[in-house]
DNA sequence: CTCATTGCAAACGATTTGCATTCGC
DNA sequence: GCGAATGCAAATCGTTTGCAATGAG
Protein backbone atom coordinates (compact mmCIF):
# COMPACT_ATOMS: atom_id res chain seq x y z
CA UNK A 1 0.00 0.00 0.00
CA UNK A 2 0.94 3.51 -0.59
CA UNK A 3 2.60 5.76 2.56
CA UNK A 4 -0.93 7.49 3.98
CA UNK A 5 0.53 8.64 7.64
CA UNK A 6 3.64 10.63 6.54
CA UNK A 7 6.27 8.31 8.70
CA UNK A 8 9.35 6.58 7.01
CA UNK A 9 10.94 3.79 8.22
CA UNK A 10 14.70 3.17 7.53
CA UNK A 11 15.39 0.11 4.90
CA UNK A 12 18.91 -1.57 3.74
CA UNK A 13 18.17 -0.23 0.09
CA UNK A 14 17.66 3.74 0.83
CA UNK A 15 20.71 3.19 2.82
CA UNK A 16 22.22 1.56 0.19
CA UNK A 17 21.25 3.91 -2.84
CA UNK A 18 22.41 7.08 -0.42
CA UNK A 19 25.37 5.32 0.24
CA UNK A 20 25.49 5.16 -3.51
CA UNK A 21 25.21 8.63 -4.32
CA UNK A 22 27.86 9.48 -1.77
CA UNK A 23 30.55 7.48 -2.82
CA UNK A 24 29.97 8.33 -6.80
CA UNK A 25 30.96 11.54 -6.16
CA UNK A 26 29.75 12.39 -9.72
CA UNK A 27 26.20 12.68 -10.71
CA UNK A 28 24.68 9.40 -11.64
CA UNK A 29 21.25 8.31 -13.66
CA UNK A 30 18.91 5.95 -11.98
CA UNK A 31 20.00 3.15 -14.01
CA UNK A 32 23.51 3.58 -13.07
CA UNK A 33 22.40 3.85 -9.31
CA UNK A 34 20.61 0.40 -10.19
CA UNK A 35 23.14 -1.55 -11.61
CA UNK A 36 25.65 -0.40 -8.58
CA UNK A 37 22.82 -1.25 -6.18
CA UNK A 38 22.80 -4.46 -7.84
CA UNK A 39 25.97 -5.55 -6.85
CA UNK A 40 25.44 -5.20 -3.12
CA UNK A 41 21.60 -6.30 -3.44
CA UNK A 42 20.77 -8.66 -6.63
CA UNK A 43 17.00 -8.23 -6.00
CA UNK A 44 16.84 -4.75 -5.39
CA UNK A 45 14.23 -3.68 -8.34
CA UNK A 46 14.99 -0.29 -10.02
CA UNK A 47 11.14 0.88 -9.13
CA UNK A 48 12.61 1.04 -5.47
CA UNK A 49 15.57 2.50 -6.48
CA UNK A 50 13.33 5.54 -8.72
CA UNK A 51 11.48 5.82 -5.36
CA UNK A 52 14.22 6.10 -3.17
CA UNK A 53 16.13 8.75 -5.84
CA UNK A 54 12.58 10.99 -5.11
CA UNK A 55 12.12 10.81 -1.46
CA UNK A 56 15.96 11.97 -1.67
CA UNK A 57 14.99 14.88 -4.02
CA UNK A 58 11.99 15.99 -1.94
CA UNK A 59 13.71 15.75 0.55
CA UNK A 60 16.62 17.95 -0.71
CA UNK A 61 19.60 15.51 -0.28
CA UNK A 62 19.77 14.97 -4.11
CA UNK A 63 18.77 16.92 -6.97
CA UNK A 64 18.61 16.74 -10.17
CA UNK A 65 20.89 17.92 -12.82
CA UNK A 66 19.69 17.57 -16.44
CA UNK A 67 21.60 17.92 -19.91
CA UNK A 68 20.40 19.00 -23.04
CA UNK A 69 20.23 15.85 -25.07
CA UNK A 70 21.44 13.56 -21.96
CA UNK A 71 19.11 11.27 -19.45
CA UNK A 72 18.45 12.97 -16.37
CA UNK A 73 21.11 12.44 -13.94
CA UNK A 74 21.07 12.94 -9.80
CA UNK A 75 23.93 14.16 -7.55
CA UNK A 76 24.37 14.82 -3.36
CA UNK A 77 23.14 18.93 -2.95
CA UNK A 78 24.63 20.45 -0.25
CA UNK A 79 27.37 22.05 -2.44
CA UNK A 80 25.52 25.32 -2.34
CA UNK A 81 23.78 26.57 -5.96
CA UNK A 82 25.91 25.89 -8.49
CA UNK A 83 26.04 25.36 -12.21
CA UNK A 84 27.52 23.26 -14.76
CA UNK A 85 29.86 23.18 -18.11
CA UNK A 86 28.89 20.28 -20.33
CA UNK A 87 32.16 19.49 -22.62
CA UNK A 88 30.60 18.91 -25.77
CA UNK A 89 33.73 16.88 -26.50
CA UNK A 90 34.22 14.25 -23.97
CA UNK A 91 30.41 14.53 -22.40
CA UNK A 92 31.78 15.25 -18.91
CA UNK A 93 29.63 17.36 -16.91
CA UNK A 94 31.78 19.70 -14.64
CA UNK A 95 30.51 21.95 -11.43
CA UNK A 96 31.05 25.17 -11.77
CA UNK A 97 30.72 27.40 -8.49
CA UNK A 98 28.86 30.78 -8.64
CA UNK A 99 25.83 32.28 -10.70
CA UNK A 100 25.64 35.40 -12.63
CA UNK A 101 22.68 36.63 -10.46
CA UNK A 102 19.93 38.78 -11.25
CA UNK A 103 17.31 36.71 -13.10
CA UNK A 104 14.62 38.73 -11.31
CA UNK A 105 15.61 40.88 -13.87
CA UNK A 106 15.02 39.50 -17.03
CA UNK A 107 11.70 37.80 -15.24
CA UNK A 108 8.30 39.26 -17.52
CA UNK A 109 6.54 41.45 -15.16
CA UNK A 110 3.31 39.04 -13.14
CA UNK A 111 5.58 36.18 -13.69
CA UNK A 112 6.66 34.74 -10.38
CA UNK A 113 10.44 33.45 -10.44
CA UNK A 114 11.22 30.40 -8.60
CA UNK A 115 14.49 29.07 -9.76
CA UNK A 116 16.68 28.95 -12.71
CA UNK A 117 19.08 26.11 -14.71
CA UNK A 118 22.01 27.52 -16.37
CA UNK A 119 24.16 25.05 -18.70
CA UNK A 120 27.21 26.07 -20.21
CA UNK A 121 28.78 24.36 -22.96
CA UNK A 122 32.16 24.30 -24.87
CA UNK A 123 35.29 22.36 -24.53
CA UNK A 124 36.74 21.48 -20.94
CA UNK A 125 40.33 22.20 -20.29
CA UNK A 126 41.97 18.71 -21.35
CA UNK A 127 39.88 18.86 -24.89
CA UNK A 128 40.75 22.53 -25.83
CA UNK A 129 44.18 21.67 -24.89
CA UNK A 130 44.17 18.74 -27.03
CA UNK A 131 42.57 20.15 -29.93
CA UNK B 1 10.10 2.65 -46.98
CA UNK B 2 12.52 5.03 -45.83
CA UNK B 3 13.57 7.99 -48.12
CA UNK B 4 17.29 6.48 -49.63
CA UNK B 5 17.71 9.38 -52.39
CA UNK B 6 17.97 12.55 -50.56
CA UNK B 7 14.82 13.91 -52.71
CA UNK B 8 12.25 15.95 -50.57
CA UNK B 9 8.59 16.12 -51.46
CA UNK B 10 6.71 19.32 -50.20
CA UNK B 11 3.12 18.09 -48.77
CA UNK B 12 0.29 19.48 -47.05
CA UNK B 13 1.61 18.02 -43.62
CA UNK B 14 4.71 19.41 -43.60
CA UNK B 15 3.78 23.02 -44.61
CA UNK B 16 1.40 22.59 -41.56
CA UNK B 17 3.49 21.54 -39.30
CA UNK B 18 6.29 24.62 -40.62
CA UNK B 19 3.49 27.53 -40.15
CA UNK B 20 2.14 26.20 -36.77
CA UNK B 21 5.64 26.96 -35.41
CA UNK B 22 5.68 30.19 -37.35
CA UNK B 23 2.76 30.81 -35.69
CA UNK B 24 3.24 29.78 -32.26
CA UNK B 25 5.67 32.92 -30.79
CA UNK B 26 6.76 30.31 -28.49
CA UNK B 27 8.56 27.08 -28.03
CA UNK B 28 6.14 24.13 -28.66
CA UNK B 29 6.10 20.44 -27.68
CA UNK B 30 5.70 17.56 -30.29
CA UNK B 31 2.55 16.90 -28.90
CA UNK B 32 1.09 20.93 -28.93
CA UNK B 33 2.17 20.85 -32.20
CA UNK B 34 0.17 17.87 -32.65
CA UNK B 35 -3.02 19.22 -30.91
CA UNK B 36 -2.89 22.55 -33.53
CA UNK B 37 -2.12 20.29 -36.59
CA UNK B 38 -5.09 18.22 -35.88
CA UNK B 39 -7.59 21.41 -35.70
CA UNK B 40 -6.61 21.88 -39.75
CA UNK B 41 -5.86 18.04 -40.33
CA UNK B 42 -7.90 15.88 -38.17
CA UNK B 43 -5.93 12.27 -39.35
CA UNK B 44 -2.74 13.52 -39.52
CA UNK B 45 -0.59 11.39 -37.05
CA UNK B 46 1.77 12.81 -34.38
CA UNK B 47 4.25 10.48 -36.04
CA UNK B 48 4.02 12.56 -38.56
CA UNK B 49 4.51 16.23 -36.47
CA UNK B 50 7.69 14.18 -35.09
CA UNK B 51 9.50 13.35 -38.57
CA UNK B 52 8.42 17.11 -39.93
CA UNK B 53 10.02 18.74 -36.44
CA UNK B 54 13.27 16.34 -37.04
CA UNK B 55 13.76 17.31 -40.34
CA UNK B 56 13.10 21.13 -39.65
CA UNK B 57 15.68 20.51 -37.15
CA UNK B 58 18.17 18.70 -39.44
CA UNK B 59 17.66 22.04 -41.70
CA UNK B 60 18.41 24.53 -38.98
CA UNK B 61 14.86 25.89 -39.17
CA UNK B 62 13.98 24.58 -35.67
CA UNK B 63 16.17 23.97 -32.97
CA UNK B 64 15.55 21.90 -29.58
CA UNK B 65 14.74 23.41 -26.64
CA UNK B 66 15.42 21.10 -23.45
CA UNK B 67 13.70 22.20 -20.05
CA UNK B 68 14.85 20.37 -17.01
CA UNK B 69 12.11 17.49 -16.60
CA UNK B 70 9.54 18.06 -19.45
CA UNK B 71 9.46 16.41 -22.78
CA UNK B 72 11.34 18.48 -26.14
CA UNK B 73 10.20 21.99 -26.99
CA UNK B 74 11.36 23.34 -30.54
CA UNK B 75 11.01 26.83 -31.58
CA UNK B 76 12.23 28.34 -34.89
CA UNK B 77 15.03 29.60 -35.02
CA UNK B 78 17.41 32.97 -35.96
CA UNK B 79 15.57 34.68 -33.19
CA UNK B 80 18.82 36.09 -31.90
CA UNK B 81 20.00 34.93 -28.33
CA UNK B 82 17.75 34.86 -25.56
CA UNK B 83 16.71 32.78 -22.62
CA UNK B 84 13.16 30.91 -21.34
CA UNK B 85 10.93 31.28 -18.61
CA UNK B 86 9.33 27.62 -17.72
CA UNK B 87 5.85 27.92 -15.95
CA UNK B 88 5.94 24.96 -13.12
CA UNK B 89 2.12 25.22 -13.45
CA UNK B 90 0.92 25.23 -16.67
CA UNK B 91 4.33 23.91 -18.91
CA UNK B 92 4.31 26.81 -20.90
CA UNK B 93 7.66 28.23 -21.84
CA UNK B 94 7.93 31.70 -22.51
CA UNK B 95 10.77 33.89 -24.26
CA UNK B 96 12.55 36.33 -21.98
CA UNK B 97 14.63 38.53 -23.66
CA UNK B 98 18.01 39.70 -22.18
CA UNK B 99 20.78 37.80 -20.80
CA UNK B 100 23.03 38.09 -17.22
CA UNK B 101 25.86 38.02 -19.93
CA UNK B 102 28.91 37.92 -17.97
CA UNK B 103 29.24 33.53 -18.40
CA UNK B 104 32.24 33.67 -18.79
CA UNK B 105 33.18 34.65 -15.30
CA UNK B 106 32.08 31.61 -14.37
CA UNK B 107 34.24 29.29 -16.43
CA UNK B 108 37.01 27.76 -15.11
CA UNK B 109 40.65 28.73 -16.24
CA UNK B 110 41.53 26.77 -19.32
CA UNK B 111 37.77 25.59 -20.22
CA UNK B 112 36.61 27.24 -23.43
CA UNK B 113 33.09 28.55 -23.73
CA UNK B 114 30.88 28.16 -26.75
CA UNK B 115 27.16 28.79 -25.39
CA UNK B 116 25.17 28.23 -22.42
CA UNK B 117 21.82 27.41 -21.62
CA UNK B 118 19.34 29.38 -18.89
CA UNK B 119 15.90 28.43 -18.05
CA UNK B 120 13.82 30.62 -15.19
CA UNK B 121 11.48 28.22 -13.30
CA UNK B 122 8.14 29.82 -11.45
CA UNK B 123 4.27 30.86 -12.77
CA UNK B 124 3.67 32.40 -15.41
CA UNK B 125 1.46 35.83 -15.11
CA UNK B 126 -1.53 33.52 -16.09
CA UNK B 127 -1.36 31.18 -13.20
CA UNK B 128 0.36 33.56 -10.56
CA UNK B 129 -2.86 35.45 -10.97
CA UNK B 130 -5.25 32.73 -10.63
CA UNK B 131 -3.05 31.56 -7.26
C1' DC C 1 5.03 5.09 -62.63
C1' DT C 2 8.31 5.73 -58.82
C1' DC C 3 9.40 6.19 -54.43
C1' DA C 4 9.06 9.85 -50.59
C1' DT C 5 5.64 10.44 -47.25
C1' DT C 6 1.78 9.27 -44.58
C1' DG C 7 -1.31 7.05 -40.90
C1' DC C 8 -1.56 3.63 -37.80
C1' DA C 9 -0.03 0.48 -34.60
C1' DA C 10 3.47 -1.78 -32.45
C1' DA C 11 8.11 -1.20 -30.31
C1' DC C 12 11.01 1.48 -27.35
C1' DG C 13 13.50 3.24 -23.22
C1' DA C 14 12.71 5.84 -19.09
C1' DT C 15 9.82 6.35 -15.27
C1' DT C 16 5.56 5.37 -12.50
C1' DT C 17 1.99 2.70 -10.40
C1' DG C 18 -0.94 -1.38 -8.58
C1' DC C 19 -0.72 -4.90 -5.56
C1' DA C 20 0.40 -8.83 -2.78
C1' DT C 21 4.29 -9.80 0.17
C1' DT C 22 7.84 -8.49 3.36
C1' DC C 23 9.70 -6.51 7.31
C1' DG C 24 10.79 -2.15 10.41
C1' DC C 25 9.22 -0.47 14.50
C1' DG D 1 0.44 -6.60 14.26
C1' DC D 2 0.11 -2.34 11.70
C1' DG D 3 1.29 -0.22 7.73
C1' DA D 4 5.54 1.62 5.20
C1' DA D 5 8.48 -0.25 1.85
C1' DT D 6 9.71 -3.69 -1.46
C1' DG D 7 9.77 -6.56 -5.83
C1' DC D 8 7.69 -7.48 -9.83
C1' DA D 9 4.83 -6.72 -13.60
C1' DA D 10 1.82 -3.95 -15.96
C1' DA D 11 0.90 0.80 -17.15
C1' DT D 12 2.25 5.37 -18.85
C1' DC D 13 4.78 8.86 -21.33
C1' DG D 14 7.47 10.71 -25.01
C1' DT D 15 9.44 9.24 -29.18
C1' DT D 16 10.74 6.07 -32.97
C1' DT D 17 10.02 2.53 -36.31
C1' DG D 18 7.85 -1.06 -39.60
C1' DC D 19 4.80 -1.42 -43.10
C1' DA D 20 1.05 -1.19 -46.35
C1' DA D 21 -1.38 2.51 -48.55
C1' DT D 22 -1.20 7.15 -50.47
C1' DG D 23 0.10 10.83 -53.41
C1' DA D 24 3.79 14.30 -55.27
C1' DG D 25 6.60 14.94 -59.23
Amino acid sequence: MVNTTGVTRKTVQKQLVNDIFLRAGRPLTAREAHDLARVARPRIGIATVYRAIRRMVEAKELRLVVIPGEAAYYERSGNGHHHYFHCCACQKVYVVQGCPGSMKALTPAGFVLERHDLVLHGKCKTCAARR
